[in-house]
DNA sequence: TATGTTTGTGGGAGAAAGTGGGAAAGAGTG
DNA sequence: CACTCTTTCCCACTTTCTCCCACAAACATA
């Protein structure tokens, strides 16, 4: 499980130090790393990056949307290794589509891993704190028992 | 069962001493602290928070609001643990998000713990003194047994 | 009242995490 | 084949964190 929020340095050959409570999980049997949705990354254990690959395969490769889908996950994938520092090499390619430049935000969301520019996370973070917002999102998810 | 209210030191380190009758219940499996709904943090035991996960967990990464919720509840989300002297170590992003500096009060509401700073806490029970309101204000709420 | 025990609080030492840079290995190019 | 540039691996330093111990206050017991 990955929870919590982190702020760590990229330095100029691109690593990125992974939080060490992330690292097992990551190291076990490798990483993934791929563009999101929002001009973030997206870190994703092998299990996880398989089941992802399997859900967008079966989507028809007559649907456009399908198809520029595919074209975001897997064009921009890439295999990562936790090097002996507890770092990721993050692509050019990667760093560039995210705006990441000398530092980033390492946000931990359950299953996988999110990385931010810290100017945006910065506006997440106004999303996230909109409390009228959120009681509707809580709404639609209905956590009624639990909480 | 977590019940009745506390204050307590947070040292400059972010410790936060949990009252003794608390212990016991979120020693034994683990502990998960978040982001609560009023400018606080909530405590829940390893189970309440796995429900949540499981719920949250479950929607589509395609959805905008998705993916929202799961930043909102993760990413400001972690595990403690409560060390031989019976504190947690509140990670830094949590303690500014509920306004805590040096202080909060401790509070039992049932299931889970909530942690106030002591100023927010004050508006809270001037709230919940507020005799003329509390005969009306739980109208909404429908609490016939039997549901 | 004296004594022992538990709870709350603070601080220090050692360990671990984060960060940077240099040297070796590899890939690409003329 | 030689040269250059990039990538990878390894080492070292600094800072942060975690674990452990110690003290003081509160409480209970005799």
């Amino acid at each position: 499980m990955f929870l919590g929020q982190y702020h760590h340095n990229i330095d100029n050959k691109g690593r990125l130090t992974i939080p060490v409570r992330f690292r097992d999980q990551l190291a076990t049997d490798g990483a993934f790393i791929t563009q999101g949705f929002d001009q973030n990354l997206m870190v994703l254990t092998k299990q996880s990056f398989e089941e992802i690959y399997q859900r967008v395969n079966q989507l028809s490769m007559t649907s456009n949307m399908a198809r520029i889908l595919k074209r975001l996950i897997f064009s921009n994938a890439n295999q990562v290794d936790v090097d002996k520092a507890g770092r990721i090499l993050i692509p050019q390619y990667l760093r560039s589509a995210a705006v990441l430049d000398g530092e980033a935000i390492v946000v931990g969301v359950g299953d996988y891993i999110e990385i931010w520019s810290p100017g945006l996370w910065e506006n997440q973070i106004v999303q996230l704190q909109d409390a009228e917002a959120n009681s509707q999102r809580f709404e639609a998810l209905d956590l009624s028992p639990g909480i």
